[in-house]
DNA sequence: CTGGGCGTTCAAGTACGGTTGAAGTCAAGA
DNA sequence: TCTTGACTTCAACCGTACTTGAACGCCCAG
């Protein structure tokens, strides 16, 4: 059975593992920890330990970055993510960063029809 | 009379100008130019002069950096860009970077639905 | 003819998002 | 025990997108 109660995922992910798993450099996940976007634990020989949690982080924010999102911003929401998030909690953020980013196109379109009435300035009309 | 065949805007605007008008720094001004985005002549005493296509310029490609463009992906939008362009050119260009934007957005929102049916492994459910 | 104000170039600095390399630590196998 | 490999930190470096500062040039008013 595949019930959602089963707990943390433990933790075992070394910073190779989820770099493969999530198709970035390792130096990459370093970062990304610094950053706060990810969260490890320490083995006892100080390695760090992700879990699967983090592979799934680092997916959504590679692809929030192309659409104009800061590391920053991507970790601020993803603040909101509990310690062991639901189905629903991710996809909420998945619904939080595609509504960033369309206000961001809306913010792009407006402003652009905003200019587009002021362009006339800038073909070949109107001098002043 | 306001009609369209009024020849060039004749480049009289410095780079203070064109900076307040755009609202961007002159050194950002003096960059862009540098990059390729806007271009100036220049007086006989090697000051850079503009027309009121550099503004306009400037401000289209400000919007389209918020949605994750680079200042060589616009200048290559631009390149498409007559020297003396019309509304409709205008209009092209905005709907370029509009289409392009909400193309990132659609790829967003994509590979975020992807990522959600796969992301059980990253829940509470499903350790392996 | 000497300021002042505007412009110029070029080098260096900043912030973001990482990568790279040096030096050291740890755990396991020959 | 020694070596090997994977990991650690930290500092330096890279590309992008600018900003800042120094040193200098032009031009007009007083």
């Amino acid at each position: 059975m595949t019930t959602a109660t089963q707990a943390a995922p433990s933790f075992t992910l070394t910073v190779k593992d989820v770099a493969h798993a999530s198709h970035v450099a390792p130096s990459a996940v370093r970062f990304y920890e610094d950053q706060g976007l990810i969260q490890a634990r320490r083995t006892t020989g100080n390695q760090r330990r992700f879990d699967e949690n983090a592979i799934c982080r680092i997916r959504f924010a590679r692809r929030a970055q192309r659409v104009g999102l800061t590391v920053r911003e991507i970790a601020d929401i993803f603040q909101a993510l509990p310690e062991q998030p639901s189905a629903q909690d991710w996809a909420r953020v998945a619904d939080s960063l595609v509504a960033e980013a369309e206000a961001h196109v809306a913010d792009l379109r407006h402003d652009l029809d905003a200019l587009q009435t002021v362009t006339i300035r800038c073909t070949a009309g109107t001098v002043r």
